[in-house]
Formats: structure tokens, sequence, C-alpha cells
DNA sequence: AATTCAACTTGACTGAAATCATAAACTAAA
DNA sequence: TTTAGTTTATGATTTCAGTCAAGTTGAATT
């Protein structure tokens, strides 16, 4: 996350998208740092069948898609707004420019390359051997500490939708539904007006 | 990748690791900057079943563990000598030294952290949401294009086991077998003496 | 209050990969 | 050239998430 006042020092925009409206997609070439100053984006895929996998959701603060502007690489998933939200935009010879000048800027930069690698790493092991209630906690667990800040103990109400938690999960909506319901009888989640908590 | 002559210069040692050795295990915080000089190393997950996960697999040149060093996160998987190893180790005060004094160098590791994250959101996407064939196939582009730098049509020889395979993909072996042997006689890949050719 | 629409829910059935068991092929060491 | 150990291979069976088809619920809009 650069700070605002950095942003606009280089000559950042702010940039409209309305809800549902495409970023970029998947296989673009990267031009620019974008920047959640508010609303929230998801990064997602289609495979061949429509099935979607969300790579993750970003919110206000939140970069997202930068990878491409440092590696020789095409964005790996899409990005569309998933409410209108406004989001600064920064030409990618600017941004090196800033992070050339402004190191502990670029250090933030890494901090959050790391962080996303974090999940990505904790994601991959989770879909690739666990049990729907298994990847379905860890998900929560890794939203509670490391998005929300909060302790075990504390409880919080998840802003997802049962499809939403199925496509960050791999796992379908119907399966996501029953895992939630025996969650909830082994007293691991709480449901409230079709509400989880964690 | 940090040149060596700038590993030497800033103190790094070198360790030798015996084929099979860990190196750090998951959920250690981490204290130093590792990069190969000689070997190879693997990054891996066990779940409760003794599955195993292999975050990936890491050669000569090549760094890894590094996000736990710039975000305040534990290793998320171990890492293992695969073969008897030589590998620089750099304490992390040293290295944000060596990265604030050398940004050139601070960028290489960006890119590296890019380029993981790339490969993890492409094998996300296919663990969840792909068949067997498709994501072995996606491994192996992944490899000839990035690892080993070759066009679509040049052919290499994967230096990978079944098993690894099936590690890295979230399959099991028998099915990964079964895979290659449908791929081979759809011509999209050769064996040859068991090895595989793509 | 009626209508619409998205989100959630449930039950029945299916299928593809996991599992299990066993064996063949290869490799390296004694 | 045996032996031991690893890797690859194959068939039979099982299992559990996916699929399909139908609801229900609840919130928003007319």
């Amino acid at each position: 996350m650069v700070p605002e006042n950095i942003l606009n020092a280089y000559q950042a925009s702010v940039e409209k998208y309305k809800k549902d409206e495409v970023i970029f997609e998947e296989n673009d070439n990267a031009h620019h740092y974008f920047q959640i100053h508010q609303g929230q984006v998801k990064m997602n895929n289609y495979n061949e069948n429509g099935k979607e996998f969300i790579q993750g959701i970003f919110y206000a603060g939140d970069s997202f898609g930068e990878p491409p502007l440092f590696a020789d690489i095409k964005y790996p998933a899409a990005a569309v707004a998933l409410e209108d939200s406004l989001i600064y935009k920064l030409s990618k010879p600017k941004l090196i420019n800033l992070l050339e000048e402004q190191p502990k800027v670029h250090f933030h930069i890494t901090e959050r390359l790391s962080k996303r690698l974090f999940y990505k790493s904790l994601m991959a092991s989770e879909i690739s051997s666990e049990e729907p209630e298994h990847r379905i906690v860890s998900l929560l667990h890794f939203l509670k500490k490391h998005v929300h800040h909060l302790k075990d103990h504390e409880e919080f109400e998840v802003d997802l939708k049962r499809q939403q938690i199925a496509d960050l999960t791999g796992l379908r909506v119907e399966t996501v539904i029953r895992a939630c319901k025996n969650l909830e009888k082994k007293n691991k989640i709480r449901i409230i007006k079709r509400k989880i908590f964690f």
C-alpha cells in the first residue's frame, strides 16, 4: 500500500469502476499499478466449463495485479470490481521511478507480495489435500488473522457469500453449504440469519 | 537471485545440506535469506493423513523462503534438500541492509517474488478446477516456458518423478501415471524409457 | 401486498479420482 | 548376478464431492 500523498505526488489518476466492470483481463499485458481508494475488487479465472476460481478479493488500501509489472509475465487472472469503486492508477514507468526514489515504499510492496504469496501457499496446500470443512476453516482463519487482524478467540462476521467461499476454495456452492452446516453442528462456526460468524 | 560477489561482500555463509536434510520447518520463524549455490531444494507440506504437497522445487541460482523475511508471517511450508546441496545463507538484518544499499538487487527480489506468485496463481486455478491431464500439461508448460526458457515447439526432458508431479499438482501417483499414458496416446507428451518429454 | 430476483437449501444420483492390492521394471549396491 | 529398494504400472473397488433438479427464504421494488 503506497501512501496516497505519494501516489498524488507521482500523478496517479483516480479511476471510477462500476460494479462488475472489468479492470483488466487475464493474459493482458500490465501497464499500471492499481490501488483501491474505495470499493472492492476480485481477481478471478474461468475454466473451459465456466467454473470460476477467485484468486483473491481486495479492499480499500490494497493494491492488486503488481506481479506482471515486475516480471516478464502476463496477468494470470482478470480483475473485476465487486462494487462501484475508486481506484488509483499509476503508470508502470512512474511506479518504477517512485520505487527507486522511495525505498521504503518499495519495501511496502515487497511486504505486500510476500503476504499474497503466503496466502497462496496456504490455499494451495489446502485445496490440493484437504476436505471441504478444513479448507473453509483455513480460509476463515486466514481472514480473521491476516485481513481483520483479530485473535483466535475474537469473532467476526464473514463478509462472503456461499458462492464466493466456494470459488475461493475450489468447491461447489452446495458443498460449501453442507460443510458450513456441519461446522455449525460441531460449533466451529455460528450461523445467524444465514450470516457466518467465525 | 543475488549476484554471488554481492552475497560474499555482505558476508553470506555457505552451508552444506545432505540429501533429505531439513533446512527449515513449517511454522518456523525466518532469520535468513537462502540462495542455492549447488543442488536442489523443495518446499512442502504434509497434511494430517501424511499426504505431501510440494509448493515448489528450486535449483542452483534460485532463492527460496523469502516472504517471511518481509512480512510478519511464519514459513508456510518446510524446506528440504533434494540432493546434497551448497546454500548461501545471509542473516535477515544483513539482507535488509543489502537491499537498502543495492536497489537493483531489491528489484531482482521483487521480480523473483512476482514470478513465484504467477506460478502459484496458475497452479491454484488449475488445481481447483481442472482435470488431471490439464493440470499436468499446465505444469509441464510452465516448466518449459519459465524454468527452461524454451519455445512451445522445443522439447525438453522432464526431470520429475511421477510422485513429484502428483505432489505438485495435488493428484495421486496412480492418477498421474494413467493421465500421462493418456497424454502419450494423444501425442501431447512422449514417454521414452519411462522419461517424459514435453 | 404482490412481484421479482438473488441467495441459500435439500435430496437423489453419478462419476471420476482416490484407494487398495499386487506386480513388473528398473537401478544401484553387495 | 543376486539382492534390496525405488519407481512405474495395472486392475478392482470405494467414496465423496459434483451434478442435477426442485424448493425455500429473504430482501428489494413496484
